[in-house]
Order: C-alpha cells, then structure tokens, then sequence
DNA sequence: ATTTTTTGATACTGATCGGTATAATAACTA
DNA sequence: TAGTTATTATACCGATCAGTATCAAAAAAT
C-alpha cells in the first residue's frame, strides 16, 4: 500500500501524523500561555517561562508563533472560542437574561479558576497585534453578537434596564472577565467560589442599592 | 538677628526654605508619577521619564525616594489623602447612599481626567512595599472607616441591599476606579464625560436588570 | 570669601528579556 | 542504511531599565 493511495482513500492524510504533534504541541503552548497570562498578566510573563512550562526550547516555540504578542493573541482566541462554544450550547428554550446572567456565570468560574488571561488594556504594540489579528477580531465580533442579540431581546422583554445603551452592557458584562472583586472576595476566605459568583451577579444585574 | 532667635521667635523655620523647596520638589514629583501612573501604568512608568517630566536628573530624584516601588506608594497616598479630602469635604447632611455614590462620582470623575493611579494588582514587589508603607495603609484605612460607615449607615435606612456583606459593596465600589468601562466608552466618542458618569453610577447601583 | 551641600549631566553597572544563531542530536522518510 | 527534517541545549545579541558613581557647577551657609 503505497502512501499516495492511503491519501485518496480516506481524506487527505498528507502528512497528517505531523501535523496532529504540531496541533497537539500548539495546544499545549496556548494552554500555558492561557494559564500564566492568568496567573501573572502579559508583562511578567516570559517566553522563557512558557517554553520551561511546555518543556520545549525557547526556539521551537518561535517555530510555531512569531512573537510574544501572537502567543497572547492565540490564548485570547483560545479563551473568546471557549466563550462561544458555551454560549451556543446554552438552552436556547431560556429567556435571554438568564442567558446572559450565564455568560457572566462563566466569565467568572473561568477568572476564579486562574484560566482567564488578563492582558493590560494600554499596551500599544499588544493592541496593535490583537486588531491586525483576523482571528482575534473575529471571534470577539463573533461573541459579541451573540450577546447583543440577547441584551436587545431581554431589553424587548423589559427584563433588562431598555434606557440603557446596549454598548453599556456589552461593556459591562465583558468587564466581568477582569473584575478584580472576586480575587479580593476570595483572599477574604470568607467565601466560597460559588458564593462569590453569586453575590457579584447579583451586583452586577441588580446593583448595589435595595430595590 | 541670630538664626536660634529667629528660630525660637516662630516656631522652628529652623532650615524652613530648603523645606521648603524639598516639599515642593516632592510634590511635583508625585504629581509626575501620579499622571504617568494614569497614563500607562506601573510597569510602563520609567524612573527616567518620570525624572524627565519633572525635570531634574534622575539621581535627584533618588535622594528623594529610595526606589520606583516607593514613588508609586507616595502616588497612591496623595490619591488617597485626595479621595478622604473629598470624603470629609461632603454635606454631612446627605444621606449616606447619596455620599457613596458621591464618592463614585469622584472616583469616576478622577478616571476620566487620567488622574487615577493603576497599579498592577498582581506585581509582589509592589504589593511588598505598599503593605510596609505606613502612610498608605493608614490612608487606605481610613477611607476604608469612612465608607465602611456610610454603606452600614444606607444599609440600616434600607436604601442599600441589606443582604450584601458590606465588604462586598466596599470593594465593588473600589473598583470602580479601575473600571475599563469609562474608558472604552469614551473611545466610542458617542458619550461626554458627564454622561459616562451617569451611566455608570446608574448600572453600578440599579444594576442593568430592570427594577 | 570660603566652605559645605545640593544639583545636574552623563556615563556606567548589572540584570532581565525578546528574539536569533549554532551545532549537536534525535526522529522520521525513503 | 542514508539522508532529510525537526528539536534541543546553549550561548549570544541588542535593547531596556532600575539604580549608582563621578565630577563639575551652582547654591547656600558661615
């Protein structure tokens, strides 16, 4: 059985035991990557550290990303494709504010278990890379969509405050993902994580005063 | 006239110009680090643009403070001696809930002016210094007691949720002033300064859930 | 006027870090 | 088995930056 025959017959496995290594290695890296943006942020993380973490050669690492700020842009495409697949395969049955008191349920299981990668919000050459990168913007269009489809549904439904911009919630929602309150909560150990959950959506989506 | 007359005549201007002038420089160096603290961030800051911007040489600048960590906490001190200055300045007549979301509103108001410190919450060195720094931990202290009282004070007259652990309303009113949502939606060029500040007060105390 | 202190300009040190080159080794292909 | 390719370890380059040393000029004190 010569290869170019076992290519025609079952999909194109050219070289495809290679590529699944690379895909798996890839893997591997975004996750570190993912984990120590979360654990220390952009800045203090280094490239050495990722390469220690994955346990490959600085070197093989650049055969796969080109810079420092394309590792952190995949880690971002990574987590925005988590987001995604949670918010589709949510129970469409569900009125739209419980769908999105869901994504915010998410966005901070994922930040209070360290895999939520944290990436300052003024660093030119990092959002250069994040706007010129067509997966990036993708998927955050992508994900945004889907939520302003549900804020304007739950406005329609009055469930959600209809004199409020939608922008304004999309932005407040997604600045769930960096809250620095439920970090604060937990070194309390007052709390556990599913009471922390519960008490900053309760903020969020009723606010702070008594109603 | 001899000095030790002088001296003992007014109280001690013993040296009092060359005070005098050591006051002044600090405060303009604070006021330096402070708007490079908004502007980009502790990590951003060089000691070198700081020593620039309020043009002195750099080895002037180490007589004054012993290292970058320190010039960031004397930062935060000035903000926090700012922010309880505020506090105290307030009608006391008001009631507390509207005095908390005054002091929302400075916070806010002081954001947007690029005047708010943001230091990185997970930098040890700094987290180190700011521990050990007796000035910021009283400061923060007290505005810590003044707020403290002000929610326990809204939460017994019922106009804030009685079920909310005061800590839990403290911090989230602490983190308001490194909320990214100003910013962004000033980006979006649709909203002037004051009409941010509204917005945010209203989805930081009504919450974005219909009432 | 003389002495003491402070400041400024500048250069330097030492460490960190992103990214690259090299040369040896392992793994896969044919 | 011979040859091609990928990976590793290691060292290096260049840039950045915190912090320091030097020394001359300026200011202040006596």
């Amino acid at each position: 059985m010569n290869p170019s025959a076992l290519k025609s017959a079952a999909s194109p496995p050219r070289r495809s035991f290679r590529e699944q290594m690379q895909l798996a290695r890839e893997d591997a890296i975004v996750q570190a990557v993912n984990r120590l943006l979360a654990e220390k942020g952009f800045d203090a993380m280094t490239v050495d550290e990722v390469a220690a973490e994955v346990g490959i050669a600085k070197a093989s690492l650049y055969r796969h990303f080109p810079s420092k700020e394309d590792l952190a842009a995949e880690a971002m495409v990574r987590t925005l494709e988590r987001a995604q697949a949670h918010l589709e395969g949510m129970d469409a049955t569900l009125p739209p504010l419980q769908r999105l008191q869901g994504a915010v349920r998410w966005m901070l299981q994922v930040q209070l278990q360290g895999q939520m990668p944290s990436l300052p919000s003024a660093n030119s050459s990092l959002r250069a890379t994040l706007m010129a990168h067509r997966g990036y913007m993708d998927r955050l269009m992508a994900v945004s969509e889907t939520l302003g489809a549900w804020i304007e549904a739950a406005q329609a439904e009055g469930r959600l405050d209809a004199t409020l911009p939608p922008i304004v919630v999309l932005y407040t929602l997604y600045a769930r993902a960096c809250d620095p309150v439920p970090g604060f909560l937990r070194s309390t150990g007052e709390y556990s994580d599913e009471q922390i959950i519960e008490l900053l959506l309760r903020t969020c989506f009723q606010g702070l005063a008594s109603r």
